[in-house]
DNA sequence: CTTTTTGCAAAGTTTTTGCACGCAG
DNA sequence: CTGCGTGCAAAAACTTTGCAAAAAG
């Protein structure tokens, strides 16, 4: 069976996001949404596409749907060892931080607990993103 | 006229760096290294292509190149307005914090003057990156 | 009804591969 | 010497473009 991850929830959100910004709600883009949020974590495009063209998703149309997200900050281009893949903004995943296994190259999610940050930026911060490198325990 | 900027004094570390790798040094791969150091920064792979077509090296040498240079932590794969760059590791330059317009696209490398991270992390970092979204004065 | 978005086909890039040759160690 | 790296050419993979048709608001 079709195991949707419950994440459906996040639908009426990301609706009302696009509505907001006059971006129109097609299937496509919902299936595009609901694929981002199923992997749960940075997808590249070749793998988003891959997932997506057994439901009817074309290529120019995934890259097309991506460009528009990036540029309303439903996703986030980020790397994926090395490549750059897409990944939920908040408020629709929660924004977590990255730590890249140089030997094997896994890639974790981070919680960051306690952070302090106070970084002088020419500009107005919406966001950040902070990413460790190192190696895994698993590789040790 | 020229302008090599000054960074052939990190020649010698990075020969070094390849021999205790056991990687070969070859007039290529000082060519891609100093290309990285005057970009000074993230650079993509067609940037650094067209640098360096002109000094004689071909596509499939700097794909290969970089390839190994990111697996003998000599560069890193960084973002640069959601495309894959690479940008030399430390010893061989810093700034690893950017700040990244939603705008325009441009990135500004960061001070991080008072940065406290306590990350909880499945292994042992080496070194990290922190990279903050927003938009820049100029598009204010 | 108007404007945005998609489908399709085709072209344009970028990236990878294989193999013979050459250079670094 | 002895491979590791590179040059070259060709193939594969990925991404973009243009326009007509379809769908959203």
């Amino acid at each position: 069976m079709e195991a949707e991850t419950a994440n459906e929830q996040l639908l009426p959100e990301f609706i009302e996001h696009c509505r907001s910004r006059k971006l129109r709600v097609t299937k496509e883009r919902r299936l595009v949404f609901l694929a981002l949020s199923e992997v749960g974590g940075p997808a590249t495009r070749p793998v988003l596409l891959q997932r997506l063209v057994s439901k009817g998703i074309h290529a120019p149309t995934l890259y097309r749907t991506i460009d528009a997200f990036v540029s309303n900050q439903i996703v986030q281009p980020v790397l994926r060892n090395g490549e750059s893949a897409y990944e939920l903004l908040p408020p629709f995943a929660h924004h977590h931080h990255h730590f890249h296994c140089l030997s094997c190259g896994a890639v974790a999610a981070l919680d960051a607990t306690d952070e302090h940050l106070d970084l002088k930026v020419p500009g107005t911060v919406l966001y950040h993103q902070i990413d460790a490198y190192g190696i895994c325990d698993a590789c040790l």
